[in-house]
Parts: structure tokens; sequence; C-alpha cells
DNA sequence: CCGCGGGTGCTAAGTTTTTAGCACGAGCTA
DNA sequence: TAGCTCGTGCTAAAAACTTAGCACCCGCGG
């Protein structure tokens, strides 16, 4: 039940944070913000992005651990979809391909491998 | 010299419209927004988009054809370099077994062919 | 020449976001 | 238990965003 509304600057800062970390206080958000606003206004919109059905929070001992409210699936899921479709002209295969041009210098030999499989699984499986 | 200030809500949107359109004129902007404002609105966040060094637009008879002020190139890596890091845990294996997975049944025999081939290239490059 | 039609720049107001401050509660320790 | 620390909720004011409207300009057809 995410909400449909695009996030505002700082939400989606936080929630990009909330992401990166999986679980996270509102220090550690704090902590891993850019150009941070006070304790005090993290809390605040933590809060509000909880209320809006983005973040979920756990009790640990005294404080809030937030964790966001969409399985990490899914939100990958999405986050692909928007990336290729706005830069990538909606072509999955000119995403990977720049995917492994920009780094093929970091891949290693069992990477590659790897990779090879997962294709060669999903040709097999015929299409 | 793209500003190093995070665009806001509005002109994300408007943004994500210009790279994926490439080229495109207020009323194109318009017309490509999901929930959209009146078309005045548009034109002035495209004109502080281009004062804040985001667009760049040039001139198509009467009217403005605004495209992105960054390279598609530069944008897609620094694009693909967010999601990695905020998704994958900045791996970019994760990452390609993620598109893979993700639309395997979308591709079509050719597809997944020349996606193999691309692999092995890298392969063969020698890492 | 004059009036459209369709574009532009600018700006001020309305709305939303963002922020900091304050009050309070729970745990801890002397 | 009193006092300190570190957390929370709430709120109101400041700041920022977003919007619509208005004035103007240019090309064209009557």
């Amino acid at each position: 039940m995410s909400s449909k509304r695009p996030l505002t600057r700082r939400e989606r800062e936080i929630m990009d944070v909330v992401y990166r970390l999986g679980r996270a206080s509102a220090q550690d958000v704090l902590d891993n913000l850019a150009d941070p606003p006070s304790y005090s206004a993290v809390r605040a919109l933590l809060r509000l992005l909880e209320e809006r059905g983005h973040v979920k929070h756990t009790q640990d001992g005294t404080r809030y651990l937030y964790a966001p409210a969409v399985p990490r699936g899914a939100a990958r899921k999405k986050a692909l979809e928007h990336l290729i479709s706005t830069f990538f002209e909606g072509s999955v295969e000119q995403t990977l391909f720049a995917l492994v041009e920009s780094s093929k210098d970091k891949l290693s030999r069992e990477e590659l491998d790897r990779l090879a499989e997962v294709v060669e699984r999903a040709r097999k499986r015929g299409n």
C-alpha cells in the first residue's frame, strides 16, 4: 500500500539512505545525509514517511529502527524499470550493455561466468 | 557545470521527461507529465532548470526545444551508479542478475542471443 | 496595417515542505 | 529518588516550491 504520491526532496534523500542501510535509526539516517538538517528534522520526516506508508519501524530497546515498508525486491524492480524507461529508451538490452561496459574492468572472471550462465539459462528456457 | 543541489519533486519529474524524450518543447513535457500542472507552470520550471544548468534550449522556429545539459552517457552513468549503490549494495553483479532475472520473460530470443554475445565479448576481453 | 495565435519572461501569491524547539517519558546510576 | 542522557511526539514558523496570470513579442493572413 505504498502511496502514489512522489516523494519530496528530503523524503527521497532519506528513503535512499534507508534503502541503502536496510535498517536505520534516526541518527544513522542523519549521519548518512549529505547536507543534513537537524536531528529533529530527520525524526519528523521519518515519522511522516511512516505515516504515508513508506517505512515502518521496530523498537530497538529505547529507540526506533526504520526499514523500508516495501520489500527490497519490489523496490529494486521498480527502480530498475524507472531507470530503464527514463535513460535507456525502455531497452533492457541497452541497459545491460551499458552496465557491462561501464564496469567491465571491475568484474571478475567468475562474475562474468556466472552472468553468462544466467543468460544461458534464460535462453534454454526457450523464448 | 551541473548544479550540486538536488532537484525538487517537479523538477525531477520534468527532467525525467526531458531525458526520456531527449528533446522536448514545453508542450511535449506537459503532455508527458502524469499529474500535470498548467502549461505556464511547466514553462516556469523549464526556465528555472535552465538557469540552474540542468537543461539547455535551442530555438525551433518560434519555440524552444529543451534538452538535457548533461551528455546522455554521463547522465546514464550517474543514474546507474546511484541505483547500484542505493539498491544493490554497490554490487554490479547483483544488479546485472536482477536485470536479467526480472525481465527474462520479456526478452526475445534474439535479444537473449545478443546479451549472451555482449557478455561473451567482455569475457574474451580477458578479466 | 491590424488582429490573431502561439510562443516567451516575469512575478507574486498560495501551498507544501522543512525545520527547530519544546515537553515529556524511560532507563541508568549515584 | 533525583538528575542526566537519549529517545520520542508534536507544533508553529520559516523557507522553499509550485502555480497561474499578466505583459509582451513575432509571424502570418485578411
